[in-house]
DNA sequence: TATCCTAGTATCAAATTGATATATGAATTT
DNA sequence: AAATTCATATATCAATTTGATACTAGGATA
């Protein structure tokens, strides 16, 4: 019989907000905004995953919260961590192979091109070049912005995103004939 | 008041068991055994997704399902795609804009290395280039082997995954110094 | 005037993860 | 010879995460 793993050491949403938080307290909302920034590229988080976070973290004594009235608006909720909650950050970097994962609707998709007309192809890749080339502005904006204030883990990993976001539009770039330029008919039922 | 998106044609992992069994029946069992193939780097799947998902697709009628006896071991459940499923198939693969997500505790971790010790950043980076360098035996053993069978569609995404894997190997081993050359102390807490 | 954007909270169903359970024969290790 | 691991094959479950939705209001834009 195997014991649990402690479960202590995740890199999850919990701990992410986590380890903004001990960058500086921020609210719920504040903390969205890092997710669509310079998170966006590696680590998408919702409200639905940020909010209950907030809640368990602040359960559990890791951060602790102060609450600014605000008229017509709801309550600024600003939270603050604890040394506590510190602590659990170094501990959940000790993790010696966090993990590295894809989920791509679009390679799946591309996997049955075959039972693709070559316009649907076309607008698909469309779709992911106009994607690659938003990442690549945001990456523009942050090097001439605020990159210099930045940790050089920061740099590491925004650095790593541009990469492979250059690698991904040359790949696209050199390869899409492979899927548009078919000699054979495609779709086994008329569209 | 906005309407809710019909939900049809997104490429979850039913969607994905559904193109599978497009190209011949098979077990769950089986297509488990694609997802930690062909499909490990860009699409993961366990038995906890797989087997509801072939279940729901039997009932909503897109496979049918045949039990095989079998001694000692469970039945053997056999599902083949019927023509409804084709044709469900063909609609999800209309989706434009397919959706392309990196889930990346490795990056997050990176993000807090001013928080680890230059070892603890080390042991990080080596387990990821091991991850990174079974992948690459991965893609030379498929080109070696199956890829002659192929589609365009699994050889675009084959070569689409060995590329990232490779922009990544180099990344790393270019820049891995601005991690752990640090010349300031780390940590604010003693480990 | 109407709609959209920003600020701010929060919840919920559905999907997914990762682990666990069950059972047996064959292969491998001690 | 016994013990352990591996491959075959199913399935479930709690916890996590997604993506959408709901509520409110001021300011900007069409």
């Amino acid at each position: 019989m195997r014991l649990r793993t402690p479960d202590l050491n995740i890199m999850d949403v919990k701990t992410v907000c986590l380890g903004m938080l001990n960058d500086g307290e921020a609210s719920g909302y504040d903390l969205k905004k890092h997710f669509e920034s310079t998170f966006a590229h590696f680590f998408a988080a919702g409200y639905g995953s940020i909010y209950p976070a907030l809640s368990s973290l602040a359960e559990a004594g890791l951060v602790d919260c102060r609450e600014i009235p605000q008229e017509g608006k709801p309550d600024r909720k600003v939270y603050r961590i604890t040394s506590a909650g510190h602590e659990h950050l170094l501990t959940a970097l000790q993790d010696p192979a966090p993990s590295h994962k894809l989920r791509s609707e679009f390679l799946a998709t591309m996997c049955f091109a075959h039972l693709m007309t070559a316009e649907q192809i076309e607008v698909v890749l469309e779709s992911r070049v106009a994607d690659i080339e938003r990442y690549m502005s945001m990456f523009k904006e942050i090097e001439t912005t605020c990159m210099e204030d930045w940790t050089d883990g920061m740099r590491f990993v925004c650095g790593f995103g541009k990469a492979m976001t250059e690698a991904m539009q040359k790949y696209i770039e050199d390869n899409k004939d492979m899927l548009t330029e078919q000699p054979a008919a495609r779709r086994s039922v008329a569209g």
